[in-house]
DNA sequence: GTCTCTGCAAAACTTTTGCAGTGTG
DNA sequence: CACACTGCAAAAGTTTTGCAGAGAC
């Protein structure tokens, strides 16, 4: 494999895709799981721990379950840590299941955005290729985050 | 200004322009100042408040000295947070103030290796001009992570 | 000499671990 | 009904805050 654009799950699909190789490797699909999924598949921009835990309809999860859950999932490559720029570690959805976006990081306030679409897909593909020849590193996902100042604090 | 590239600080001189940068805020040169200041200009990979401390040659100086020396370099734009993948956040010169880089960060053993120079340059620039029209958002800075397994782990 | 900055101590917050009971497959 | 998983409690690790004394300008 090259890159993971060819096999991104299309995001429709992404619940089952991830339930089923969670299953495939004998974890079991509870409760809590499938919450924690639910609301990391709602909305992709990242969540810290603690957010994502107030999002649970349910309020007999406990947050440690949200921890195991999450290092769970990262394991599996379904998630990965995207940013912490507020001293908690923020997950979210790897690239293969969900649509490919970016994050844009405000400076002042702290707010990350979500950025949809992607002009570096081509520049991506030869840089994946060189660090493979020149570092032997093989990548299988990529984050690109844009820092700056967004309109809101711009205007201030 | 459109994008850092063409007002990077040369990084021989980044040193000169940082403590220019704090010195003409008001804030004062002080020893443990100096000290991060000069981990942080040794090795550019990002490091956390707990590594840099670690490196400091002057055992007298205390950690909350560094966070504190942190945090005012980040609201200086001098260092940005990096990332976290090890569950504390860890800090590296701004793009202003660097070699231009990004980061290959292995999702089995942690590691994170720096990755000199860039071919994103000119899709990076036309995606800040889209970012800023569309979203009204000011890039300043980027930061490109590369996710995957790096050669040590592969071959393990 | 003034006022910022530092070290120390302690509080607040985030993440991990142990264990007994619950519930999925 | 076995065994993985959860909740609760508590420990470990990270970051922030308060205050009195030290040090830069």
């Amino acid at each position: 494999m090259q890159f993971v654009f060819s096999m991104r799950v299309p995001v429709s699909d992404a619940r089952a895709a991830v339930t089923g190789r969670l299953v495939s490797r004998g974890f079991r699909l509870t409760g809590p799981r499938r919450a924690v999924l639910d609301v990391l598949l709602d909305r992709s921009e990242p969540l810290s721990v603690a957010q994502i835990h107030a999002r649970l309809r349910d309020g007999r999860i406990n947050l440690v379950s949200v921890y195991r859950t999450v290092h769970l999932l990262s394991d599996l490559g379904v998630v990965r840590v995207a940013d912490a720029s507020t001293g908690s570690q923020r997950f979210e959805l790897s690239g293969e299941f969900t649509r490919h976006h970016h994050h844009l990081i405000c400076q002042r306030c702290g707010r990350i955005e979500d950025l949809e679409g992607c002009l570096l897909e081509e520049a991506l593909e030869a840089l994946n290729r060189r660090v493979r020849r020149s570092n032997g590193f093989q990548v299988t996902d990529h984050d690109v985050r844009l820092l700056g100042v967004c309109g809101r604090c711009a205007s201030a």
